[in-house]
DNA sequence: AACACGACCTGGTAGC
DNA sequence: TGCTACCAGGTCGTGT
């Protein structure tokens, strides 16, 4: 579920219904530490923020719930906290009742309470955001003619590009038709171009079908990005009719057309 | 410094 | 039916 899109859409349905609310309580199961009960609780919720794919509530007294939903994590509001579903790892309890769940069957997910002074330094690390304006082709270029890694190991590392994860790579670079094998380090300055712009493409139409279902009132679970490569292996391309491959890279699938992309 | 790889977890599914 | 092996959208620590 989590890439950029799928957390940014999480956030914009939190923020609508916690500002302002007072952590009444707290319950950690897994996934966080008791710190997180003894910083909240008497906290209000001042806003929530996100930056690549991290989830940063921001409450008063200078405190931050930093939180990762890693491969399956979930975090959204419950209309009663007497009420949270199996998976639920962390349980805030809200003034009105309400409660913030974060929820994980593999229980990968992570939250942290922080003070919010740390949070930049924790976060420093990370590239521009596909959407900002800081992602500029003339970063992709400079950033690239420094690496000798496949392009889409490159787009997987946090720190060059936040927020890209298997699914938006494999999409982006078929939508740019390049190879996920490909070294960019000498490639021309049209083509990764093509990359920025498949990038952007593809993330704007994700983030825009993301939040679409997460405001619906049915299961936003059950959002899926219409993919043209990404867990397609065996089947036809929508553009040439060739077969998609599917092949390991740095211990992960990539999918590819290699018809298309070269 | 840059890169590769295993560990962290659990659940679903394909194959025997 | 039941077992095993493998797969899953991420990140971190360790080793080369």
């Amino acid at each position: 579920m989590p890439e950029m899109p799928e957390v940014e859409a999480v956030c914009r349905k939190l923020r609508t219904s916690v500002a302002g609310l007072i952590v009444d309580g707290a319950s950690v199961w897994r996934c966080g530490t008791p710190a997180i009960a003894e910083l909240a609780i008497g906290k209000k919720l001042l806003r929530v923020d996100r930056k690549g794919k991290h989830i940063l509530i921001r409450l008063d007294g200078g405190v931050t719930l930093h939180t990762h939903l890693r491969m399956s994590g979930n975090l959204r509001a419950i209309p009663d906290h007497r009420m949270s579903p199996a998976n639920t790892r962390i349980l805030l309890r809200l003034s009105n009742g309400t409660g913030i769940i974060l929820e994980d069957p593999r229980a990968l997910a992570r939250m942290d309470a922080i003070p919010t002074s740390e949070i930049d330094a924790k976060l420093s690390k990370l590239g521009p955001e596909p959407l900002s304006p800081d992602f500029t082709p003339d970063y992709l270029i400079t950033t690239l003619r420094s690496s000798r890694q496949p392009i889409k190991l490159f787009l997987m590392d946090q720190t060059r590009v936040s927020g890209l994860g298997n699914i938006y790579v494999a999409e982006s670079l078929f939508r740019a038709a390049i190879d996920p094998r490909k070294v960019l380090r000498t490639a021309s300055v049209k083509k990764i171009e093509r990359l920025h712009s498949g990038i952007i493409g593809v993330l704007t139409n994700a983030v825009q079908s993301a939040c679409n279902a997460f405001s619906s009132p049915g299961h936003f679970e059950e959002f899926e990005f219409p993919c043209a490569v990404y867990g397609r292996e065996a089947e036809p391309c929508l553009e040439c009719g060739g077969k998609i491959r599917r092949i390991p890279q740095g211990g992960r699938s990539t999918y590819f057309c290699p018809g298309c992309q070269k």
